[in-house]
DNA sequence: CTTTATCGTAAGTCATAGCTTACGGTAAGT
DNA sequence: ACTTACCGTAAGCTATGACTTACGATAAAG
C-alpha cells in the first residue's frame, strides 16, 4: 500500500518535474537544480519525499549523489492504476450499453 | 497534456478517497459525504477539481447529482506512466546487466 | 593540511489550499 | 403555494507544506 506515497508525491508540480528529470535522466543534485527554477536545498527535499515514496534511489559517487529512477514506486502506481481502471472501464461500457438500450 | 492536472487531483488523500469512492459506484453528494469525515461542501469541492482533470462526470438525477468515474482522467494518467514505465524499466535493466558484468 | 566542491538538514517565512459555516437556488413532495 | 431535500458557491480561517538562507559534514583536490 505504498500508492498513495507515490500519488502524494507526484502531486507537487516541480516534485513531479524533479521526477522526470531523473527518469530522463540519472543525474546529481545539482545538475537537476540547474535545470529548475528552484534553490538545490529545495530539490533535495523533493528527492527525498519521492525516495521515501519509492520512486528514486541514490548512489553515491565521490561527494556526489546519483539519483535514478526506481521501479517500486511506479510499479505500485501502476497496480492502483489498473485497478481502477478497469473497474470504471467495465461500467462505462455498461453504461454505454444501457443507453443505447433504452434509446 | 491533462494528466498533470490528474496527478494533482489525485495528490490530495481525501480527495482521492472521493475518486475511489466514485469509481466503486456511482453515487450521489451526500452519499459520498456520509462516508467521509470532510463536510458535504468540501466533497463538492473535491469533486469540481475531479471533474475539472476529467476524472469524474456528473448526471442530474432530480435534485440530486450522480457522480461517476470519467475514464478520461485515468487514460491521461495510463499514458503517462507507461512512459516512464518503460523509461525507467530499460534503465533499470540496463543497471542490472552492467552491474552483473562489472562483478 | 588546507581548500574546494557537493550535498543533507535545521530554522524560519509565507503562500497555498483544504475545511467549515452561511447562503442561495432548483426540483420534488404535500 | 409552501415546505423539504439536495446541492453549488462565497467568504473566511487555519494548517500544511514548499521555498529560502544558513550551517555542518564528507570527500576529492591542491
Amino acid at each position: 500500500m505504498t500508492y498513495d506515497k507515490a500519488l502524494s508525491a507526484l502531486g507537487d508540480t516541480t516534485r513531479r518535474h524533479v521526477f522526470e528529470a531523473v527518469a530522463r535522466k540519472p543525474q546529481s543534485v545539482g545538475q537537476i537544480a540547474a535545470d529548475m527554477p528552484v534553490s538545490r536545498p529545495a530539490v533535495s527535499q523533493h528527492l527525498r519525499v519521492l525516495s521515501d515514496a519509492g520512486l528514486v534511489m541514490c548512489q553515491a559517487q565521490g561527494t556526489r549523489r546519483i539519483y535514478t529512477a526506481c521501479p517500486d514506486g511506479l510499479d505500485a502506481l501502476r497496480s492502483w492504476l489498473d485497478r481502477y481502471w478497469s473497474e470504471v472501464m467495465s461500467r462505462f461500457a455498461d453504461e454505454v450499453n444501457s443507453g443505447k438500450e433504452d434509446a
